[in-house]
DNA sequence: TTTAGCACTCAGGAATGGCGAGTGCTAAAC
DNA sequence: GTTTAGCACTCGCCATTCCTGAGTGCTAAA
């Protein structure tokens, strides 16, 4: 059954007000707010109708009306307007994520940092990790006599390193002998395919050098396995004492507690937003793990190109001003995508604009 | 005037159970719990006159007795036993800190999170940056024909990449060119003698090369000015609310607040940890941040090579466990030092313990 | 110097009562 | 049929009061 358009009207602003104030809110209150020409008393019924029909609550018998989790859900999908950054809050963003070097998980990092600082609410970001890498190539650099520093380069472009020190002098010549014989034995291959036999006929190959083959391997296959199996930035968990229903310790820390644990996070929450490319908002008892069943999640996913996705997300109270955080982590989402999307564009080339 | 010894004995006790139980302790209770073969009515006297010299204090007149903070600081001072390690934990610190790949900034960060759920209490880890740097080398990694991989390694053989795409093709024989330019043109200067004048020089000998010199020397500065600026990491804010001192929302939201600005974090509690070289113990109004007035901090530096240092710390309430937490945080701090003066060894080669 | 005894203090919890916001219902008005 | 005014009723919140018990300081005896 379709609601009237008078309830739709009063659910919105029940909704509203309630997002804005914390306060169950009454009919008298809403009598003047709603814009509608009717007295409280009419309210009241249509109200009292509102209730019966599961989309509102109330904490008590002489309290005002709270939405439930099924108003706010008929709220996000049918009254909510959608909400229009203004062009100073873009800018801002844009600066905020072009600034900073540009590693993959820092920017990933800085992101998250953002749409919580942006919200005042915890937020979070994460990159899937499924595909299997290879490693494309390795590099190794002297440093001085007694070390060198080994980057290794991904199949997926993510580059990472790391510095050796030797107990013992090493030329220029060895080390270049060593690259090449890292990057004919063990380039392409995926990390399970980089196998102690492997590592030991190469060893052999590279005779007397300290075992540095395994070092440099083992050490690639670390960066392998840390993409392989994603990562999970948090931030901000300290917003959700700002709002008045962490007021209880208890509650809060339990919602902080979880935030903690990257790895729920990643399996409960990666999974759904993955699947849809907009942005997703569950509502409460939604959510499918238990310690978020009194708290909303806002996600929006982004490409990191070579068809990897990442997700970042907000996590607050129910009554979360919904619009306004769907828009902000859109956008960001959005930037990520176009980031790592985008080449790299010289100071002096033109640039695109939308 | 020293303290008679069973002054010291009862204020000790006092301490110690004032840490475990958050409850002030009274007369009765400590009669018990002390060792002592006196009555509650001697002990009364004894604790009168401990208030009396101001290191115990009364939340009011018909409660126990709690330490003040300069009963603290004589306790730890001179009654606080140095607490050992069980050898369970030393291991489980060793590994955690030999795990992982060893990224100067992440294993940092690293160690800080590792403090913090070690002892429940929020941490937060620094690095000092000070000294002028250099970029020592520059390489040009060509990805595929459009983008290429900057790594620039400072003085100080800290390395970092960038990708960059291209809009344009872009051939080996190009890049070489542009690395030697680079590795001429750039090396050995401070981030203030990279003037756009060089730039311009440099950009001008390369030809026709879309303004990658720029890019490329841009980025040299950001890697430049990060390291000399520092860097801080904090992790396990959320272990305050664990404290009943902090059931208190707006204490803690003070406290997390103060945690979460990284810069005040640095100029107020790095600079008293740099000069000495032991654990420092900084008790309530011993802070100078107004925010850690009734606050305890524990502090370690450590050493990162090549004269630099970076600080590792523990927030927590007054009654904070110091031993417990002074022993894992300088057990801590000296891995890491070692970890960054030690050589690399291989599989192979003998292993030093100790 | 230590101890037992005792009157005193005061925070914290339970019990009480008034207040006011908000409701549901009824009956009249549109 | 819908809207409105009126009114009795409910119940959370707040302030007040009272009571209890832990812990104290003081005094006088051991």
């Amino acid at each position: 059954m379709e609601l009237s358009e008078r309830k739709k009207k009063i659910l919105r602003a029940v909704v509203e007000s309630y997002i804005q104030t914390a306060e169950p809110v009454g009919s008298k209150a809403l009598a003047e707010l709603a814009g509608l020409k009717v007295s409280s008393a009419t309210i009241r019924n249509e109200l009292a109708e509102l209730t019966e029909l599961g989309y509102l609550e109330q904490p008590h018998t002489s309290a005002g009306r709270v939405p439930s989790p099924r108003g706010y859900r008929l709220y996000v999908n049918e009254l909510m307007e959608e909400q229009r950054l203004s062009l100073e809050e873009t800018k801002q963003i844009n600066e905020a994520l072009h600034l900073k070097m540009r590693e993959l998980d820092k920017v990933i990092d800085q992101a998250g940092r953002m749409v919580s600082q942006l919200t005042n609410y915890p937020a979070f970001a994460l990159t899937e990790g499924a595909r299997r890498l290879t490693i494309k190539r390795f590099d190794l650099i002297l440093v001085d006599s007694a070390s060198f520093i080994a980057v290794v380069m991904t199949d997926s472009s993510v580059v990472k390193n790391k510095l050796f020190r030797l107990p013992a002098e090493l030329s220029e010549p060895q080390l270049q002998l060593l690259t090449t014989l890292l990057n004919t034995a063990f380039v392409g291959k995926t990390l399970d395919q980089l196998t102690p036999e492997l590592m030991r006929v190469a060893e052999h190959a590279a005779g007397s050098s300290y075992g540095l083959i395994s070092l440099v391997v083992s050490f690639a296959m670390e960066v392998l396995d840390a993409l392989e199996s994603g990562a999970v930035y948090t931030a901000g968990a300290s917003h959700i004492l700002d709002h008045p229903e962490y007021q209880d310790v208890g509650k809060a820390q339990k919602l902080m507690s979880y935030l903690s644990e990257d790895r729920s996070l990643a399996q409960t929450l990666a999974l759904p937003a993955l699947e849809g490319d907009d942005t997703k908002i569950l509502i409460g008892p939604e959510n499918v793990a238990d310690e978020l069943k009194d708290t909303s999640v806002v996600l929006a996913s982004y490409d990191i190109g070579d068809g990897m996705k990442g997700v970042i997300g907000v996590v607050g109270p129910t009554r979360m001003d919904y619009a306004k955080v769907a828009a902000k982590l859109s956008y960001v989402a959005d930037g990520l995508s176009k980031l790592f999307g985008q080449p790299e564009l010289p100071p002096g080339a033109p640039e695109k604009e939308e």
